[in-house]
DNA sequence: CATGAATGAGTTTTCATTCAT
DNA sequence: GATGAATGAAAACTCATTCAT
């Protein structure tokens, strides 16, 4: 392995580490240690491959947001073509969203974390927005051709977005038994497929 | 002032000092010194009248649910009784929903704050829970004799009550001009009150 | 009840309360407000009754070497007129050591705090050391008509209450069924009044 | 000086920095800055090295008592060869005994301080009883062979061990004019070995 | 006398960061 | 590249003492 790549490895270490501890503390809960133990390396070593915990941090949102854009994507390049229809297509990114949110309440609940840290650091904010608009676009191209207009696209993709986040918000605190996604989702996609989009 | 008001006096100084606290900085970031510096008083006193730092977290998050059930009942209070119809009820109440998030993005602030805080300690999680509970039950009574069950009326309570959650994530993190909060709101509430309550 | 016995009442009250006190954790440990919480008095009085939390320490002491010199008098008072001899009267000197021992192991648990308390505060040296050597000389005088001379017989005291002493602090720290103490003492009598004293 | 010696050098350094400090202050007066300036280290790494304050007075406790025992097994070692008879052996475990005593005022002073502690910790009673419990059988093996049986044996050397510890008491408390200790040692010693055993 | 609010110094502990080896 | 010892600032919390009422 090159050297560039050792590197590599280690930087990645550190994203999962912090991953991991990111299940069980908050962020402000989480040393240096916590994360290097994790990640089996010695805690120097955190400020070899990064400049502060907090450039750490950093790191993790982009390698975060760009985890959940890959989960996007390759359930897109897997079941993409198979679509007989943009409704059929749609249907299914609902089911996509069903899973990520039920199988994976895990990421749900790191999103949460980095959404309130945002609340206090520009450049987390800055980073989540840009992932947030990008979100909101890919889901506005998905639906345009079925209405009218570019706005109206644009704002149902958004009520689309906000509504999925504040389902993946209850799913985090509610127990699965307790909340009714399931039941939710289809409603939702029922009503978008067959009353907003024409 | 009664000694006991003097107490009450007190315990209400430190609740909003850390609700202007929480403005600026996370909960774990606020130290005890913050607190009392903004209250005006003795560091030592924050113990004196709440037990640890966790109690007057506790404290805090009943204060701000019920400074939030509080502002809809006086909303309630002073305009319930002037609408003709249920449709215009809620429509009030959809109002009251936008006048709450565009005005008070503080609240939305903090209560990312809270949600977040809640994904890690269980005491404020439940009473999160309690919160939420109670306020789909309420948006459900204030629609059910528009549908046929209960169920269903939880069904769109649950749903109303995430898609403004996820409003109110939006709101935050967007400044004002770029996020379409009262377009979505209206277009919500058009599609609330005429396609889904028939 | 003049105004002096309420005085003297409170005081006694503070006094017994610490002694409580004592029994659960170390001096540095009771808190002032502990003191009167236990003696049922506004922790702003102990204040008003003793200058410092280490004028109510002073203060105890001689309250508890009091008592230790009141139990032993009022064990003189009943039965000291009863002996036939005065081996029959040492004898009854060891049962009463025995009992307080055995029975009183609370006491003998307060004792170690006070000798520690004495190593590093020379007031209570000073009150400790003047209780010991009065001790000494007490038990001195009784064992005195049995012995050639003063100088023997307080060597002889010193060894005897050496020895108690000793026996108290292991009585503490082990169990009674750990540790052989009424055996001890009934051999150290009988040494004690058949071969030292002839 | 390899990596393990530095950590035991450090230990240590703290070990002895503690016995200073209790020679001057009780341990719940004693701060970990107090013990880390007579260190002459960071007080942070006093917490590196150990976990709490608890656990270094745990470890101090274990060193003490090992120093105790290193004392007497050292004196053993050099001069346990050289008597003639049993009975020469005990007179110079007495001698040892007046030896460390009088010469290390010290030690006796922190053990006064142990006992206190183990008054209110389970932990460091445990340590302590096991110590003295192996300290009494040792003073049985010694006396044993003079005896006729073994429980004799221990409720003598549990009486020698009282008492020793009953004299220790009282050379910390009194001055050195002021205590006969000699004296007492010497007419003890005569007692026991001509008197006691045979 | 009595109360309890207030003060401020002091305690243990944690931790990001640095740096010699 | 690693290691782990070292630093020092800052955190939560405790408490004897004072004092206005």
């Amino acid at each position: 392995m090159s050297r560039k790549s050792v590197q590599d490895e280690r930087r990645l270490q550190i994203m999962e580490a912090l991953h991991k501890c990111l299940l069980e503390k908050p962020f402000d809960k989480t040393s240096i240690k916590d994360i290097a133990a994790e990640a089996g390396i010695n805690h120097g070593m955190l400020h070899y491959y990064y400049k502060s915990k907090d450039d750490i941090l950093l790191n993790y949102i982009e390698y975060i947001i760009d985890m959940y854009r890959t989960m996007f994507n390759e359930w897109l390049a897997k079941n993409g073509g198979s679509f007989s229809s943009t409704q059929a297509f749609l249907r299914g990114c609902f089911d996509f969203m069903h899973e990520r949110i039920t199988l994976n309440r895990d990421i749900s609940r790191i999103f949460v974390e980095i959404w309130e840290i945002s609340n206090y650091n520009d450049k987390v904010k800055s980073k989540l927005k840009n992932a947030y608009t990008l979100w909101i676009n890919t889901v506005a191209d998905l639906v345009s051709d079925q209405l009218e207009d570019r706005e109206t696209a644009l704002l149902v993709s958004t009520a689309v977005v906000a509504f999925l986040e504040g389902l993946s918000l209850f799913s985090v605190m509610f127990e699965k038994d307790e909340f009714p996604l399931e039941n939710l989702l289809d409603k939702f996609r029922h009503l978008l497929l067959n009353k907003l989009l024409i």
